[in-house]
DNA sequence: CATATGTATGTAATATCATAACAGGTCAAC
DNA sequence: GTTGACCTGTTATGATATTACATACATATG
């Protein structure tokens, strides 16, 4: 079992704004997969081949992928290119906390924060695409408790934005 | 010009949780459409048949329909029946604020506060289908401040929950 | 009234996103 | 080494959405 994630050691990981802020990606791509094959040991589920090369290219940069953008990169290493071999492998990191899905988009992104329990917001920039993963801690009970005095009682809810991020607000 | 909505004469429409109450729907959506007529005008904009008919359709209960359910009704009441008829009227209502999208659901409803300035959350019954606007303000307001905060400007965001209206939860 | 202009609608074709159903392969437990 | 669970491959199809172009209609103007 790897040693348990220490941002301390991760520039960029220790922040919530980890697409926008300037980090050693290369090691932060190769943490979240080291923290994704304890996850999943954990759970007594298999991070096979397909499934740990699509999380691979999830988590090249900190952006959001179709599925069907995943499935092109998946034959072009020689896996399978019907469209249920991405949309499974994404379904399964999904389901381990290992990725979301971005409803606004149709698409993917890598969690940012696989293994500790959230239920994030997601910041999409409009303009290069990035996917910030931000707590929404607050705004989350705001919505709970708004829907609670209506009697509604939320089982799952989505919280997106689209906007701008700092870097491309700076050249407009 | 019509008279300007009095919620005092509309059982339901007074509460933010209109969906979920009981209230003379009829009247709802009568004065929904009327309310259309007057928003529209005032935009300078052409609330024509079609697109009339579908804020109609939209309106005939606090769900949310796919573009293509639209479409089959609007075929059958003999308009065209290709996809962008139903796409670009229901566009033309999302633009004019008589409808919203729903984007976990890929589909749209009737807005329930037409020509109030809003930008609601919704909440969506997983059981009974029905949508409901909640104003969500307190979690918009904690929304945009976190991604202040990062340095993200918010242009739209969307707030969709999925769980269990008052009704449906009482009979599970 | 004629006609130009902008806007709306109709239609065909196609792109994009997603799932159902079944066949075959892999692997670990027994 | 057979069983059973799960994973992958493949075919087919369904569901959602857009592009591009043609036609019709409304309004403003000569």
């Amino acid at each position: 079992m790897p040693a348990p994630h220490d941002p301390a050691h991760c520039p960029g990981c220790a922040t919530p704004d980890l697409a926008f802020a300037a980090h050693d990606h290369a090691h932060c791509a190769a943490d979240a997969l080291q923290r994704a094959e304890a996850i999943t040991a954990a759970n007594g589920a298999r991070l096979t081949p397909v499934r740990r090369r699509v999380l691979e290219i999830l988590l090249e940069d900190h952006r959001a992928l179709g599925a069907y953008d995943v499935l092109a990169r998946l034959a072009a290493d020689g896996y399978g290119n019907q469209p249920p071999i991405a949309y499974r492998a994404l379904e399964f990191l999904v389901e381990q906390g290992l990725a979301h899905r971005i409803q606004r988009l149709n698409a993917f992104t890598a969690c940012a924060h696989p293994g500790e329990a959230h239920a994030p917001a997601f910041l999409i920039c409009r303009v290069c695409q990035s996917v910030a993963e931000a707590t929404a801690t607050s705004a989350r009970s705001a919505l709970d408790a708004e829907a609670a005095q209506l009697g509604f009682t939320i089982e799952r809810s989505t919280i997106e934005a689209l906007g701008l991020c700092p870097a491309c607000q700076d050249q407009p």
